[in-house]
DNA sequence: ATTACAGTGTGGTTAGACCACAGTGGTAGG
DNA sequence: CCTACCACTGTGGTCTAACCACACTGTAAT
């Protein structure tokens, strides 16, 4: 077993046990390096992997956001790796976007009623009706889908859901280039946005499922990925 | 930026333009250290990242197992991820198990007849009629499991469908010690692993997505971890 | 009381060395 | 001629020891 791996565990049994707590902080690389009786470097190779996997984050200096504290943050290290997959041609752009549309017409036909995430989604409704440019308007539109998925109240698929946008986000920014016309497209979304809240907040969630594979394989068609719809 | 990422940057940029494809051979890391202008240990947690993310494989000595390659293996890498943040408590088990009911009843529900996944399937079950203890035998379940999810054509859910599995792979293997008869649940599960197969090839997705959620939801019930059923 | 500044501890980066490993190819012995 | 051995080479793995930038803290000078 390699040094670094061994920092890996011991940091995992320290999180499994509950010695380190979401918000806490590891001690310094260079008191784990002589605790474990390791290199520093081994230490920070182990570091650097919990970071990537978005289980901590490191900053420097001292103060509030210094040292090496512990995170949740799934969605973007997963949006990362599957970023980079499709890098290698081995995860074809197609099938993220139907695994997002499997994943968000779920969240969308189980959303609670009632819950917070819904209210802010429909707070960043209005956001984006006021959107200055279109980044800001895709920056809102990705909080949105979020807040849906969230409102099932399930943190993996909302975390996933979160990381399939993110893995071809820079597409989605590339390709808005090639829409016809962005604020016909832009009126068109916000419309859409609003009918599946409707829906969701009338208890209708078969609807809501409905609309929500409709607007994601919509835009992507319209942008020009290539959606494999697989009709049901 | 911190060194490291810029040497992620390049690597990402040299799989995104093709120069690196899957199975192809990484420059040294003295090398990369020496054309990027930065020190070995950047190259290092670069490529250590990379490794943590199923896109490379580090190997020493030489010959063909020799050097950092790259790979795509995406689905063990996120199992890692997902592990670690259940780790944190901010990820609950039942989620894990509700989300993989809800990939591979949707995999089931769309396998596609006639394709090899669906043959090495086939097989599997017989291997598992022979399996000589509980261990061997949970690890044909994975690549049962695996390769059904595959036969839906979509490498996306099946790689997260794995990952998921993955997570929680420990609790399955802890779990099969509070099983009250380990050599009936075997049974059952080996009859139910039949019962879908049968219905992917008689082409009856509907009932064969119902066994599997079925399927999977019976056995982490009985093996004592709430699986928030969520009815349909 | 305010300001300036040295002190302290954090992660970030680097250079250089040594190790174990696994093929390669030459060489000495049969 | 063939075989067995062994030094060589290049790979990743590890370690040490230093230095840097940063951000806060406490102290001292104004």
């Amino acid at each position: 077993m390699r040094t670094h791996e061994l920092v890996l565990q011991w940091i995992e049994k320290q999180l499994s046990d509950g010695d380190l707590t979401l918000g806490g902080r590891l001690p310094g690389e260079r008191a784990m390096a002589e605790q474990l009786q390791v290199s520093r470097t081994s230490v920070r190779e182990a570091v650097r992997i919990l970071e990537a996997m978005g289980v901590v984050r490191a900053g420097v200096g001292s103060g509030k956001d210094a040292g090496t504290v512990v995170i949740a943050e799934p969605g973007s290290a997963l949006g990362s790796t599957l970023r980079l997959h499709v890098a290698t041609r081995h995860l074809p752009v197609a099938d993220i976007v139907e695994t997002r549309v499997l994943l968000e017409s779920w969240a969308a036909e189980r959303a609670h009623v009632g819950v917070p995430a819904l209210a802010e989604a429909a707070e960043l409704l209005d956001q984006m009706d006021a959107a200055p440019d279109i980044d800001s308007f895709l920056a809102l539109d990705a909080r949105f889908h979020v807040a849906l998925a969230q409102a099932a109240g399930n943190s993996v698929v909302s975390a996933m859901m979160a990381s399939l946008r993110g893995a071809i986000e820079n597409y989605a920014g590339e390709l808005t280039g090639n829409l016809p016309d962005w604020n016909a497209t832009c009126s068109r979304l916000r419309a859409e946005h609003r009918a599946i809240l409707a829906a969701v907040n009338n208890n209708d969630g078969g609807k809501a499922a409905e609309l929500v594979a409709a607007h994601i394989q919509g835009f992507y068609k319209e942008a020009g990925v290539g959606s494999n719809p697989s009709p049901k």
